[in-house]
DNA sequence: CTGAAAGCGCTAACAA
DNA sequence: TTGTTAGCGCTTTCAG
């Protein structure tokens, strides 16, 4: 492999001119630019970009941390992906499998300054040992934060489940079950807000017996079912936590001659692409957005021009299903 | 952020000694190392990983080709990512949305020396494009590569086809149509053959105005059943190119009244969760051992103690719809 | 516009 | 066991 060094003596020049004709600079002579582009195409000469890293103290690189990769996130993480790959910015992703100690690599490979800043999709380690790392770069998260030093691109759910609830209503509907995600995040706690704001302000009954919590995939959508079959009464419409879990809902419903959505309407989150298949109304998050902002969030520290914003809408695609 | 230089003064030793430690070299006393390893952590010290990069030649990652992020390739993908995690490397992403120049970004990184090696998950470049990059770095690929010098962890499909079509034989079936997926690759060629070398052993008709292409997602095996009963005669079984396809063809036959699995036998590939969810019956992958010995294929131009491979079969897993 | 030289922070061969 | 001293390959003042 030839470096700088050997294109300089070839070329005759310096390697402080050589690095100039690399990074573009001004101050160097059409002809002397031509010379050692020609010698460096001649020698098939290409950087090392680590020391290109250490000298300059920047990588282009981020590091994206989750969990797993699930379908769930699969949307956000592409559009990042392609977000911050149009700046030039490489994504290492950092897999956790919810071990604290394996996800901390990520943190600590901002510190050893591998990567250049962090986004955040799903995190076990406490908040304020994340926040710890702030001060080696820029860090973003996907999820709500519950600390101010950590900016996040997530969404208020109140928004969205008000979409959904409204919808119904004005379907006529006005006995309406819920299918929850995780019990504890403040997302879950969001959209509960919402579900029960807008049924005390149009003066509805707040079902809280019809509340099924940890409902994330197919398979949940299905046990769902089961179980408002034995409630006696029955909910004329049901908001799910994902398209999964509505997936799962409207298959067994059906296969159970259930009237879908004559006798159960149902309203799904995220729109992604079985939604559209399967004909579900779903709310949709502009999650393209969302990975573009996370990607302006962290551009402060990343580029001399930081990015602006995109605004955030949830929007609601109504099909089949209700 | 403190340096080696920083510890070793703090310390009273040498840039070197430090190192060692750092290192684990055995060349140190203990009690050396224990001053030492109390000045890197009153410091908080962490050594620059571009540094070591550069100073080693190494830098313990690897970068990952796709297209894009999807399901299909998303347990393969989690699994070589752990598979590289557990011996130490990182996992870039580099998706190039079928553009041959974003693609070649990643091979460039490879002679850049920002990876280590290359896993080829699907490419759109040239093959003697990509070979020419062969002396930077170990390259492997998950599809089939019709050079010999790139190695592969592709199976051949002949193997697992020939289980899908033998338990449709050994379920009384002779009437099989076939779904397959991408009409020009290797793996549909390897298949078809599969498919028609079992019938004539068999004396039975090879139905090729039963060969439905291009088949890939849930929507295209809805498609299929429809076209299916426009065929006058109509097929007892139906061997699909993933579980996604066989999803649609399952939930838009049971949907018009076809009986599934006495009027139509449904196999299907990949067994994944949903294969499991819907009932099913797929030809299963070693999804698990392919990433490993992917892995493992690059581990001699990684680590100094290469990985022995793991075995591939193919497995067949029963299910409702057979 | 160009060059010399001092870093960036760490490793490793060679001495001691 | 420990230290000295070149690198690794590029960037960036500072002079000229």
């Amino acid at each position: 492999m030839s470096n700088l060094e050997e294109i300089a003596k070839l070329s005759g020049f310096s390697k402080a001119t050589v690095s100039r004709v690399l990074n573009k600079s001004r101050h160097v002579s059409p002809e002397t630019r031509e010379k050692v582009l020609r010698v460096i195409r001649e020698m098939d000469y290409v950087p090392n970009r680590n020391a290109v890293s250490l000298s300059k103290g920047k990588t282009l690189q981020i590091g994206m941390i989750t969990a797993d990769i699930s379908e769930i996130i699969l949307p956000f993480m592409t559009s990042f992906v392609e977000a911050a790959a149009e700046h030039g910015f490489q994504t290492i992703i950092y897999t956790s499998n919810l071990d604290k100690q394996r996800e901390l690599q990520a943190f600590e490979d901002l510190k050893q300054k591998r990567v250049d800043g962090l986004l955040i999709i799903t995190s076990v380690n406490d908040l304020s040992v994340i926040s710890a790392y702030g001060k080696y770069g820029p860090i973003v998260s996907w999820q709500r934060m519950e600390r101010p030093d950590i900016p996040s691109v997530a969404m208020d759910q109140y928004d969205g489940y008000a979409l959904a609830v409204q919808h119904l209503l004005s379907c006529g509907v006005t006995r309406i079950a819920n299918a929850f995600g995780r019990p504890e995040s403040l997302n879950t706690q969001r959209r509960i807000q919402a579900y029960e704001d807008l049924m005390a302000a149009h003066g509805l009954e707040v079902r809280r017996d019809w509340y099924f919590k940890s409902a994330y995939h197919l398979t949940d959508g299905q046990n769902v079912v089961h179980r408002m079959l034995g409630l006696g009464e029955e909910p004329q419409a049901i908001i799910c936590a994902n398209d999964y879990v509505a997936a799962g809902v409207l298959s067994e419903a059906r296969r159970l001659g259930w009237d879908v959505p004559n006798e159960l309407r149902i309203v799904s989150f995220d729109n992604m692409q079985i939604a559209s298949t399967l004909g579900l109304t779903s709310v949709q998050n502009p999650i393209r957005n969302q990975a573009y902002n996370a990607f302006a969030l962290l551009s402060p520290g990343l580029l001399k021009q930081p990015l602006p914003l995109k605004p955030l809408e949830f929007g609601l695609v109504v099909r089949e299903t209700t």
